[in-house]
DNA sequence: ATTACAATTGAACAACAGTTCAAATGAAAG
DNA sequence: CTTTCATTTGAACTGTTGTTCAATTGTAAT
């Protein structure tokens, strides 16, 4: 990530300007963090996963009829799901049910809509 | 996308909530661009992009300045920031001038900050 | 114990994404 | 027209991602 910087004379952005913006830039981290969540969101599967819990919790295997497809497929996905805290579940016997978290995942969905105008 | 789905022998949801779930899922061209806005948002480069340009608009040159790296990398990026329509340009001579196009794009990473707690 | 079955896991594979490097534009100045 | 310089573009390379397939785990029933 070192680099020699090929650039323009002068800056264009006054200094005081830098300043706000290295003011106001989160830490590395959690800029980090923040691309993780949304690449959580940046798959058709998994959003519709998502979209399918919105109603209930439900089955893996649900979930894959559902959205015809493997139920390997799909409990890949889940698991994504799971480390970025979107989904929680809970077993009953042989079947594990998956269920939202909590309310952002609509709020950051409904967002995106909004956006692409639907 | 065809599968012969090995599933569990009776499903768990009732018929209801299918209905429900066909009801309420976006088409998928609709789902397919809301993945793509999110993959947009999904690298911690554009994101930093992004924050740089919520200070204001800014060159192509300063940004790559800003965030210690090379113009032609910014500049694919902010291409993809372009075609999801994050952000907008202006030309002044040499110089491209890029600024955020609305504010879905600070609402969006807000609602991201808040679910991982920052 | 053995069987049945929902779910998970890991390896493999193809498709994709981000950065670099070198070359090409495009606009202004000499 | 030629030069300069900010920006863009395309090819190449590397690393990552999503699905499949086969094998495994975990739970309950016989």
């Amino acid at each position: 990530m070192e680099h020699e910087i090929p650039c323009c004379e002068f800056m264009h952005v006054h200094e005081e300007l830098v300043q706000k913006v290295n003011q106001n830039m989160p830490e590395e981290e959690t800029l980090y963090n923040l691309a993780e969540l949304y690449k959580i969101f940046g798959d058709p599967t998994r959003i519709k996963i998502l979209y399918v819990l919105f109603e209930s919790e439900m089955c893996v295997c649900d979930i894959a009829q559902l959205l015809n497809m493997s139920m390997s497929a799909i409990s890949h996905q889940l698991r994504v799901l799971k480390q970025g805290r979107l989904v929680k579940f809970r077993r009953d016997g042989k079947t594990v049910f998956y269920s939202l978290s909590d309310d952002h995942v609509r709020t950051i969905i409904d967002q995106g809509l909004e956006h692409i105008g639907e």
